[in-house]
Parts: structure tokens; C-alpha cells; sequence
DNA sequence: CGGAATCCGCGACGATACTG
DNA sequence: CAGTATCGTCGCGGATTCCG
């Protein structure tokens, strides 16, 4: 058997295609990324995600929430106070996503450099 | 130093959110699959690219010649052949898609039922 | 404080037609 | 065979306003 990559057949809604779904946004991994380095409140998390808007920032929280991979605590104090942390599941993607980020790292300038060379040819 | 996540601060130029940017549409990471499994011409990653629009492919294929990461190939015969093939740099994407694509299958049944869960308490 | 609701632009993407 | 060109749709995401 030929161990295929992607799934197989590289249909569209093979697994890896609906986890890129849902991370591929413009935010979701930073927040998670966020969260990652501790539980934060909603004011915070549009801080330290620098300029997410109210409406996405909101938009993907509950998304993730509905995913397992964030949980939500309303803690009904005047004002009310909203705590969003990574649940179990949340943090077994943690790992995923560093290797990616390290990848990056390592090859955004490759990657860069070869932008510039491909663009000066045309 | 605090080993921050994705990038300290979390902007949305960070290299994580680039590359991202690249592999979080819809056709990337299908073709960068079918391509680690060995080099292919066009129509035969039209063929096992299910869904994927000639436009989309070529747009997509040239995305990734213009980052380094696929090398095109023309071939000057009668038909024309045009072959493409994953760069070096390349190939070091697919072990982090790996790593994905393993998350991807582990949890998208606790995801799946998460959705579930959620939805029904709506 | 932590949202919800609404409006809207713009770019991703698809469908179709044509070409070297 | 492997594209290019053009048009139209659709939904993501931003801006703004209002609410408990």
C-alpha cells in the first residue's frame, strides 16, 4: 500500500481540509496561540491579539468553543467577567502549530528571497 | 525571555500568520500532498485534486513557484508537457502537514462531537 | 465589560469561453 | 495539453451602533 499524504482521495473534505478550515482563518491561530500562554479574559485577548475586531474576535472564540478547544467562564460579578481557556483537546494542538511556526521561521526568508527572484524575472 | 507562541507580539505579520496566509486556502496543502507522493503534470493533479477548478490550479501552482516551493517544468513537445514537482524546500513542508494531518485525524471525531454537543443546547 | 445586530466592501473562488 | 481572460457570485471580515 502506498501511503498516501493527504487523505485518499484528496477530496475536499478530507480531514486535514477541515482542520485547515477552521485554523486557516485570519485569527484563530493567534488566539489559540494567545491562550496558549495562559487563560485571558475577553478585553484582554483583543489586546494582546493586535487588531482583531470585537465582532471576529467574538466570531472565533465561539467557534473554537463549539469545536471543544476553548472553554468559556462567565464569572457573574459586577461587571461580569468572561475567562477563555484551552481546554484539553485545545492544547494537543499546541504542538501542531509550533512545528508549523517553526517552519516559518526557518523559511520565511527562503521563501521571501524567492518572491523577489521569482518577480524580478517578470 | 518568555518563549511567547506565535510570535511576540501577536501580529498578524508574524511568520506563523504568513504562512498561513499561504497554506490556508482552499487548494495549497491538497497540492503540495499529491505532489510529495512524486511529481505529476498538470491534468493529473486536476484529476486527483478533486473539486479544484483549472484556474484555481494554476493560480494556486503558481503561488508556490513563486514562493520556491514547486519547480514547473515545460517540456517542448508535441503536445506540450508541462511537469511540476515539490522544490527542497518544499519537501520540508510536508512533515509539518504531517503533524497536522495526524491531529486532524485524531481529533476531528472529538471535534465532530463537540459540534454536536454544542449545537444541541442551542 | 462583553457582547449582539446590521450594513457593506472586497477579494477569493467558480464557470465559461477562448488560445498557442 | 496547458494554459489565459473575463465575468459573476459569495462570504469573510471591518466599521458602526446598540444592549444587559
Amino acid at each position: 500500500m502506498v501511503t498516501t499524504f493527504m487523505g485518499d482521495p484528496y477530496v475536499a473534505d478530507c480531514p486535514t481540509r477541515r482542520i485547515l478550515d477552521r485554523i486557516g482563518d485570519r485569527w484563530t491561530v493567534l488566539i489559540i496561540g494567545v491562550l496558549g500562554d495562559g487563560d485571558a479574559r475577553f478585553s484582554e485577548l483583543r489586546r494582546r491579539v493586535e487588531g482583531v475586531s470585537q465582532k471576529m474576535l467574538t466570531q472565533t472564540l465561539r467557534g473554537l468553543e463549539r469545536d471543544g478547544l476553548v472553554r468559556r467562564t462567565v464569572h457573574p460579578e459586577v461587571p461580569v467577567r468572561v475567562e477563555y481557556a484551552l481546554t484539553d483537546a485545545g492544547r494537543t494542538l499546541l504542538e501542531p502549530l509550533r512545528a508549523l511556526q517553526r517552519w516559518s521561521i526557518e523559511h520565511l526568508g527562503d521563501v521571501t528571497a524567492a518572491q523577489e527572484a521569482y518577480d524580478h524575472t517578470r
